[in-house]
DNA sequence: GATGAATGAGTGTTCATTCAT
DNA sequence: AATGAATGAACACTCATTCAT
């Protein structure tokens, strides 16, 4: 009889909310973003299409948001790494090891994100953030092996950002029968990472 | 008035053909797949729309023929290194070279390819030629590693290719200000193909 | 807690009722009927969508409601000036007086009805009505113009109809930097209703 | 076998445009802009959706095309009367008469265009050209009322102008049993402007 | 070989309306 | 009485593709 309180409709909204960004991830991911339609994604979330529009401004919107998490990810796991006091060779270790724990968990996720990273028109607004980031992760990366006395440390730096985004990009195209976990350990040792 | 010689309707239509592979390419390259549409192509070949259907059986037709074209020059650079009877690492080198020469000419060009590599749908087809590709080019470089004595040289290979890879992503996505000659510098230092 | 009463019921409907026509008319008159959306209604309103639809079948019959209240207003100018006894010609400027009192006062609203005049499927229900109305307006007039012996009396009221409406129809759309007042104070010279 | 010459293709270009302006004149004019859809146009027409906006960039640039001829429409009449160099009242008659022959011919037609001209959207881009039209109108019918040796011509001339729009408003909204010719004489004689 | 008018299925988006609470 | 999440039909518009010339 009585309308439903604020948090009754709270709660349902933050779950519609979910369920439309995991169906359309779920389908952008498979088919990539312009051969997905708000149709497909409103079957998929078994939705009707109008709901969408209450919690997404547009398709791009939606997108957006889905990219956003992403890079919330992203920096959150870069951010654990910042103040460690350990071993600076141990600390990179790490960072790489949890980066490829990630892609491996959910490799489709981090296709479609390499993915979009390629859609100009779509990453434009997010351009400045990333290159930020990646700036960021260069520098702590630098600043680690300096600590390492490693020689060259920022284009060390600049090669161990290159070789793991290309390891995971092969990954990625390739699929499970790619070694992965044996170019991790072969990546590390090559590196310098695992002198201990 | 009299009718056209076969050769003459060859020649036309060799032309016809090139010129709107060419349209379409730098109108990929520029503003994407999907966000091309088939008379803005028309347009840039000044051609009419029909005549693309005389050459190609569809827009997607089209794109396949054009990442065949790449797909032949990335042969064509492989194939250049592989009877070679110089030194091995010299021969890396210069395998690397004319890769990186090539992206650093035409970047967009190879981000558009970079791009389509991640549409599942266009690829299938061209899936497993590539896959035998990346196969006879990591073969291919972990012969060349092992001529030169190098430990472990399929991993080596596979870092190399992946490193390549990497790098080229950066640049790509960075653009120019990317430092793409240090790093290529570097990664030759690094990787011991500069020995002499 | 303890129930409300029929009155207190009623008298919240009412209200409920009149603020909801009332921001439906803003809106209509600012920025027109299919322009404006049953949330902008609901929003200015401070009341939710359903609720509208608590008082008023749809969103048409919430303009029929409204359109009726403005044929009251117009019936009930009228009447205030039937049963006069005074002298006819200044009836005829008293009413004229109101009648342009009245768009003055509110030029959207009625810029709104006009505007509405021209909807046919909105309208049909009130034609017979309007037509109605109409004749009445014509037959007063045409009586006041015999009673002052004014040759052709009906000729007479329809142009001075015409003549208001033209005018109203102009300052509508010129906005206030239409001569109102001096058009009216020249139509009623004009016309013969101030010769005393 | 050989395409179409460009005098062929001028001529279905124009023929095509004209019915699809033509078919969305009719049902523009019948139910209303916003009534109106673009399917029901193109069946109307005999005519594909899609070929619609071949011709015209949106439905509203259909509607402006629409009223851009009706405003050429009008300039030309107030111009066949602006260099006469005849009696003025006469002048002045003939205006009138073509203007009402006009509405007559075609009431549906200007009952649409009245109707437009409370779409503040649609006017938007039209209010300023309209204003200058009218502000021209009002003196040229001044200009003739001075050479008449009216008093008060400015006035009088908006007087002129207010109760013809009042009449065509009446005769558009009551149709054809309306006394149009009636009206246009007593009008003439009412105002002065068959002294001969 | 070449043209471009014409098609129509498909898209993203809006919004009046319903109904469980 | 009141709420607002949810629906889905309808809309304007796009574009790959066809075909008469």
């Amino acid at each position: 009889m009585s309308p439903r309180t604020r948090d009754q409709i709270d709660e349902i909204r933050k779950q519609s909310r979910a369920s439309i960004q995991s169906a359309a991830l779920k389908l952008f991911a498979k088919q990539g973003f312009h051969n997905t339609s708000i149709s497909e994604i409103a079957r998929e979330a078994s939705v009707s299409k109008g709901l969408i529009y209450n919690y997404f401004d547009s398709k791009e919107a939606l997108l957006k948001s889905i990219i956003e998490s992403a890079m919330n990810v992203g920096n959150q796991l870069i951010g654990r790494h910042l103040d460690s006091s350990q071993d600076p060779m141990q600390s990179l270790a790490e960072m790489l090891d949890e980066a490829f724990d990630m892609v491996e968990a959910n490799p489709k996720y981090w296709k479609l994100i390499m993915s979009l990273s390629f859609h100009q028109d779509v990453m434009a607004r997010f351009k400045d953030e990333i290159d930020q980031q990646q700036i960021k992760n260069i520098g702590l990366i630098t600043g680690l092996l300096e600590r390492a006395n490693v020689e060259e440390p920022e284009k060390e730096a600049m090669l161990i950002a290159a070789m793991s985004d290309g390891i995971l990009l092969h990954f990625i195209h390739i699929g499970p029968q790619y070694p992965l976990s044996e170019m991790r350990a072969y990546i590390k040792e090559r590196m310098g990472m695992n002198r201990i």
